[in-house]
DNA sequence: GCAACGACATACTAGGCGGTATGTAATGGG
DNA sequence: CCCATTACATACCGCCTAGTATGTCGTTGC
């Protein structure tokens, strides 16, 4: 479940030799790499740091079909959040927020995280910490992006906690916001911590302990 | 227990008439105020978009002052990690590190931060955290820095409940090591995400959260 | 088939950045 | 009192960056 690469995006448009006649034009796909090229870059440098050039030449496209595509790097951006970002994180928690017991489905998410957690993770961390992070304080436009991402996840667990209390599969004492509130903070602060630890072991131990936290969340008598 | 920020630093070194003759030389203190000033900034804009300019504004030191202190750019971020960020961190969980009830003092400290968190963490994280994620992946520095900061504080919190276990403060059923990264990523992730959010209330909820999973840790049985 | 619009390509600019070269004044040991 | 060294100050440089101006070729509606 990581963040697909396209490490040769340059499939149609070549990046030696840009001004061929005759090459067919594919709009679609030109916006879709340079999207795809830019989480990229935006992932391992982060979005200032993010060089136009780089991704020009990673995706094969000119600049001047870039700015035909997008009207600055800050709407690239936005644009990388939009269509990239929320889809991946979304995509990733869907399970738990539709399943009917929230503890199992969270459980099976952090053993497949913890197991097939990618080089990628742990060497540039989550794209979506890694924004929040960075751009939420200074640009109200990412902010905004990301508060709702943020938002809608928070909102889904509590929503999927609630669910479990009233079906009997989470305890009914605990408190549904605190509990989301802690989840979401150790999913995302185990990654960044264990990219600065560049080892795996800190983010499995984060990983086995939120386990344990889960489990302490079902009722004490199961079912009779 | 927020990081101090010095407003105007400039009260020798005037920022305006910086060619006066007869002014008393303070290196040390001149130095200081770099670091200090620097330090903000940092905080702020993350290293990478910290101006030297605007730090020389703000301290009202002159760039030939400043590479006469530190090397480079980043000779100085090093030295900020070293001296201010690094103790600060330090001085924050020191009560937990020394205490026998490692419970009761982790208590403490949540609702300390609750309480007075100020805008600025609000606002701009806490820097320890913005260094990592910005920082560790790209500069070999910066991370081995920052990894002995975190080493230090991961095992210190590790030291404080397994000495909680041997003294009966702590259940002895459960993972020090796991309980530490709990604890360190709800930490770090909350303020992160309380970042994004751009209000309080997450926050507290996580700071909440953490505070029912320290009771949590406490033996069934008290003493008697 | 032609015109008009969409989809690029190339060359260029302005500004901010970290870093340096060089000058000069304060300071402290002999 | 002198002189070397420290502690600055000023002016400058080259690089890289986002962004733009302009030209040109595919594509499509009529």
């Amino acid at each position: 479940m990581k963040a697909s690469t396209a490490k040769q995006a340059s499939s149609l448009h070549s990046a030696k030799s840009p001004a061929k006649a005759g090459v067919r034009r594919q709009p679609d796909l030109t916006r879709q790499q340079l999207l795809q090229c830019a989480f990229d870059e935006i992932h391992r440098s982060g979005f200032r740091a993010a060089s136009l050039d780089a991704i020009l030449e990673s995706s094969g496209v000119t600049k001047g079909a870039l700015y035909h595509h997008f009207g600055s790097k800050t709407a690239l951006g936005y644009a990388v959040v939009d269509e990239i970002v929320r889809p991946w994180v979304e995509a990733l928690w869907k399970p738990i927020l539709e399943a009917d017991n929230v503890i199992d489905a969270a459980l099976r998410l952090c053993r497949e995280l913890a197991r097939e957690r990618s080089e990628q993770a742990l060497l540039y961390g989550c794209p979506f910490n890694n924004l929040i992070n960075e751009m939420s304080p200074l640009d109200l436009g990412f902010r905004e992006r990301l508060q709702q991402i943020l938002h809608d996840w928070h909102e889904g667990i509590i929503g999927g906690v609630r669910r479990g209390q009233a079906n009997g599969s989470v305890r009914s004492d605990v408190d549904a916001e605190q509990v989301s509130a802690i989840i979401i903070s150790i999913a995302e602060g185990s990654v960044g911590l264990a990219k600065a630890k560049q080892s795996p072991e800190f983010f499995d131990a984060a990983m086995r302990g939120l386990e344990d936290y889960l489990e302490s969340l079902r009722p004490p008598q199961p079912l009779g």
